[in-house]
RNA sequence: GCCCGAGUGGCGGAAUGGCAGACGCGACGGACUCAAAAUCCGUUGUCCGCAAGGGCGUGUGGGUUCGACUCCCACCUCGGGCACCA
């Protein structure tokens, strides 16, 4: 001690866990990892094949994260939560005998870096290397165990490659409806050529034109270029899919009013899967909330197609209400619906322009401010009702889409609440068809009665029908409405007036965008304008160098402007001579890029084998990583171990990622039907924000508090809760983490604030809490005057070593069901128990310090080293609770009288009901308590509680009136 | 409107039929220091009580049970998703 010279230069021990040693040692195992390759996870085949060390290392465990999108202001502390929780859990695997497969890579095609790069005037190449090199320093200063051999991007010329050649694969197959799966196209055009199958208008394929031939395979292909109504975004100058399109009409990036309009555009027939991609479901491991969205956005409803004989000739519609044909007393048409004009009498042929026209206008303003009210026109026309044989006018009305079923409704207004408000409004017919129970009027306080015009509303449910018959049907006998639809379905069916049928929501995808930014087509057009892919050895389609990448974007409300691809530009690039077969030809490129989705669609595959030349990925590969579990479950899909990411996926990369999964299992690509076995949603970190008084969020860093209020520069702002980020500014960085406290505290603090799959708020003055944990385990084992192990090799005494087992217990099961929270909890209270002994023996803390090294792998590598090891912890065997020290040879008993604890009794763990039920009875605080009163029954559950029944309380009574 | 999910101290949270509030933050008290920071030790749901001890307490109201934060019914509040889907 010198503190006569300078007493400040001794007040902090040289050793104590700091965060410049922290740092030091952080930086130290980084570099100590990558030298020694230690998360390099080995193949069972190919170029990263170890067939002796996939052996040694366990059960193959594949986890995945969903992985980032690098923009440009790089990572705040919300973004790696997940990213902790997967390397947790992967760190545990490893030291449980598993082979860990955990890998991150970078989704960096896409609108937000092109946006980010027009703004800066800088080529997207560019700023999105520079922001997936901001990512990789952040992420590495986290620790992260990842094969970095296996971190791609989907921007790299070798993976979009594949990208491009999974696209030829969708194009080249088309959908085996009796089957039920994909096949290649190869096999359709055999079977026209053969006269298996019948060509589309019933002529022999012979004697079909080469280009009438070539359209009727296209119409089969998975991918296709299609004329119908797409979503056109003059904003952001491309089209975009209905997924990307809010309820409000306007495009989810930038927030730009989307159009429909016809437009020639490359689709992909997604909606043929939707029956399995509803089905499989089943066999995920995933929330209920995701798979409700899941089935909601495919949105499945069965019921049947209706055709109604009108002057135009007949108009189906779809309902799920066949059996209430009956009471169909008018129709609507959706405005758009194609037999308008051909309907409209021309009495009515202004108020009908006049009302399409609004209709249409309608779609450019906010819906949000729609009323509900009913609108709608008669367009003069009448439809036939199969049932009645009567006379129904046809109306047009806006509340009918003309993107949903045929876009046209048969309206039954005693039983559906929007058509028996439109009815109301209009003065149409409303004829009862069901008679509703008693309690249906009792709950709408009216009397009993089939005047529908007492009703408030449409009576929706099941009920005994009434004036449902006609000659030849009867439903008014029928008891359930399941023998309704059937009956119905199958008189129809007999008259060809309709048939059964399923429908969906789910439309097909819309694949193409106008835009830079992207994995270009692998397709040209010969001069007919007919698409060719390009045959494997012509891949990959370079997206060919510009700096004129900028998109022709337009005034956000000009919808009457066309889509212009960057790619567009480049003739030289467009047009190209080529032999694809047919001799050497002029052929013009796709102009057209793919969506942001279509690179993350598949890149767990590649993570399994990325530097394969010769396929996207060797099939022995995937079958070890990805094969079905048979061994878990009979039903076990494949796929990915553990796939964790954000709600906010639920729909769009969930959705399209199966489908594209299951077309390359159709094809004989995969052995896993399923990408993602099981998925996890993390929860959000929220952060306040604050709102000055023009609602506009300000700075959050520089927000004061005083006397519960916050103030800006001096102005009062309000407090909000919300998702971390740059649009509520405020983020907080990782960086700011690492320099306060370094990174093993910031992966404590993370796991530690609660479940994974909650939203948390983040509190930065808590982070101290994890901080001040590391620094007295760092205390337990190493001395913090000499740096050296502090630990002793005399054993540790009873009370501890039974601590130490119990902790070993509760920590392996928390950290295999991803309770991290809890898992610490017990850590900390283990070492706050070993802080109090004099020394801290070596049975206890080498156990401790493996256990920790999961959740933070620089320091307890450290600790490792100065408790004499020499190699890296990463697959040493993670502690194994001895079921010894587990059991007590007394155990204590809370005894309770009527529910209320009022004693306690030890007693040996075997003792029987009897003798704990005689201990409890004889102590003495339970002999007060009952004061003379006589047990009625007494409950012993054995290794738990007692608990003393008394019905007489007269004697608790007078213990409380004596006090 | 429909479909999910959640309501527990000043705050984050723990306990999924058996001792409510583990663990952490904050607060309060103490040690060290000339002092402060850092660190360490102790207290901390709330009310009554000098204390021993007791009353109350998991959004609200019922129910099941020897026993309910936990299960059931109804309601309230908040968050998320979908939304004129025939």
């Amino acid at each position: 001690m010198s503190e006569h010279t300078d007493p400040k230069a001794t007040e902090i021990p040289p050793f104590r866990y700091s965060v410049v040693l922290a740092q030091d040692i952080e930086s130290r195992w980084q570099d100590w990892w990558d030298e020694h390759g230690t998360f390099e996870t080995p193949n069972p085949a190919g170029p990263l094949a170890d067939a002796q060390k996939t052996a040694e290392r366990g059960e193959k465990l594949f986890i995945l994260d969903m992985f980032p999108y690098p923009s440009g202001s790089g990572l705040h502390v919300g973004h790696p939560l997940g990213f902790i929780g997967t390397d947790v859990f992967g760190r545990f695997k490893r030291m449980t005998g598993h082979n860990v497969l955990h890998a991150m890579g970078f989704d960096a095609f896409g609108l937000p870096a092109e946006q980010y790069a027009v703004e800066t005037g800088q080529h997207p190449r560019l700023t999105t290397e520079q922001n997936i090199a901001t990512y990789r320093r952040q992420l590495r200063r986290l620790g992260l165990a990842h094969d970095q051999r296996r971190s791609v991007s989907t921007i790299d010329v070798g993976y979009y490659r594949w990208t491009q050649w999974i696209f030829n694969q969708i194009f080249n197959a088309w959908y085996d409806t009796d089957l039920q799966k994909a096949r290649p196209i190869t096999e359709l055009l055999a079977a026209f050529e053969s006269g298996a199958r019948s060509t589309p208008d019933g002529r022999a394929w012979g004697e079909m034109t080469t280009s009438d031939q070539a359209a009727a395979v296209d119409d089969h292909r998975l991918a296709y270029v299609s004329d119908a109504p797409v979503n056109w975004c003059p904003g952001l100058g491309t089209v975009v899919a209905n997924e990307e399109v809010t309820a409000d009409g306007r495009s989810d990036r930038g927030n730009f009013p989307v159009f429909t309009r016809n437009m020639r555009q490359w689709m992909m027939r997604i909606t043929t899967y939707a029956d399995r991609l509803i089905d499989d479901l089943e066999l995920l491991d995933w929330t209920d909330a995701i798979k409700a969205m899941q089935r909601n956005w495919i949105g499945r409803s069965s019921g049947a197609r209706v055709h109604f004989a009108s002057a135009a000739g007949d108009i189906t519609v779809f309902t799920t209400r066949p059996d209430t044909l009956f009471g169909a007393t008018f129709m609507v048409l959706a405005p758009e619906h194609s037999l308008v004009d051909t309907l409209t009498e021309p009495g009515q042929a202004d108020t009908v322009a006049a009302y399409r026209t609004a209709a249409g206008a309608k779609k450019e303003i906010d819906r949000r401010d729609e009323t509900r009210e009913k609108t709608g026109v008669f367009t003069g026309s009448y439809a036939t009702n199969p049932l009645t044989g009567n006379l129904i006018p046809i109306w047009i009305a806006d509340y009918v889409l003309m993107g949903y079923g045929t876009g046209a409704i048969m309206a039954v207004p005693c039983g559906d609440q929007r058509d028996f408000e439109f009815a109301t409004k209009f003065g149409l017919d409303i004829p009862a068809i069901q008679r509703p129970p008693q309690s249906w009027f009792e709950g709408h306080g009216i009397e009993s009665s089939l005047d529908t015009s007492t009703w408030p509303v449409a009576f929706i449910g099941d009920a005994p029908y009434v004036n449902s018959s006609n000659d030849t049907l009867d439903l008014n006998a029928l008891a359930t409405k399941a023998d309704g639809i059937a009956t119905t379905n199958a008189w129809l069916e007999a008259k060809g007036r309709g048939e059964a049928t399923i429908n969906y929501k789910l439309r097909d995808w819309l694949f193409s965008r106008q835009r830079y930014w992207g994995e270009p087509f692998p397709i040209v057009y010969d001069i007919e304008g007919n698409p060719h892919a390009l045959p494997d050895h012509m891949l990959p389609v370079e997206l060919p160098e510009t700096d004129r990448f900028s998109p022709r974007t337009f005034e956000s409300d000009d919808e009457f402007s066309n889509p212009e691809s960057p790619l567009d530009r480049l003739q030289d690039w467009v047009n190209v001579t080529l032999d694809l077969g047919d001799g050497v030809q002029q052929y013009r490129r796709d102009t057209n890029v793919m969506p942001q989705w279509a690179g993350s669609c598949w890149y767990e595959l590649r993570y399994l084998d990325p530097t394969n030349a010769e396929a996207f990925v060797d099939p022995a590969v995937e079958q070890y990583w990805m094969g079905p579990r048979t061994d878990l479950r009979p039903d076990h899909p494949g796929g990915v171990d553990l796939y964790v990411g954000g709600v906010e996926h639920a729909v769009l990369h969930l959705l399209y990622a199966r489908f594209w999964h299951k077309v390359l299992f159709d094809l004989g690509h995969l052995s896993s039907v399923e990408p993602y076995a099981r998925l996890f949603n993390q929860g959000y970190i929220l952060a306040a924000a604050f709102k000055d008084e023009r609602e506009i969020y300000v700075d959050s860093l520089a927000v004061e508090k005083r006397q519960g209020e916050y103030f800006y520069e001096g102005e009062p702002v309000t407090r909000e809760w919300g998702k971390m980020g740059k649009s509520l500014k405020n983020a907080v960085s990782p960086d700011e983490l690492y320099d306060q406290y370094g990174a093993d505290t910031l992966r404590l603090y993370e796991m530690a604030m609660g479940p994974l799959d909650a939203s948390r708020p983040w509190e930065t003055r808590d982070v101290v809490g994890m901080y001040r944990f590391l620094q007295r385990l760092w205390r337990t084992i190493a001395d913090e005057t000499t740096g050296e192990s502090a630990v002793v090799d005399t054993p540790a005494d009873e009370q501890t070593r039974k601590l130490l087992h119990r902790t070993i217990d509760v920590v392996r099961t928390e950290m295999n069901a991803l309770r991290f929270n809890t898992a610490i909890a017990k850590l900390i209270e283990l070492n706050n128990a070993v802080t109090k002994l004099p020394a801290t023996p070596r049975e206890v803390a080498e156990p401790m310090v493996l256990m920790a090294a999961p959740l933070v792998p620089h320091v307890a590598e450290e600790l490792w080293r100065k408790l004499g090891h020499t190699d890296t912890l990463t697959y040493v065997p993670f502690p194994v609770a001895d079921a010894m020290y587990l059991v007590d040879e007394t155990i204590e008993y809370p005894v309770q009288v009527n529910g209320k604890v009022r004693g306690r009794v030890t007693v040996a763990t075997e003792a029987d009901a009897a003798t704990v039920e005689a201990a409890a009875l004889a102590d003495d605080r339970i002999v007060a308590s009952l004061n003379g009163a006589k047990p009625t029954k007494v409950i012993v559950i054995p290794g738990r509680m007692v608990n003393i029944v008394v019905e007489d309380t007269i004697g608790l009574t007078d213990i409380v009136t004596a006090i």
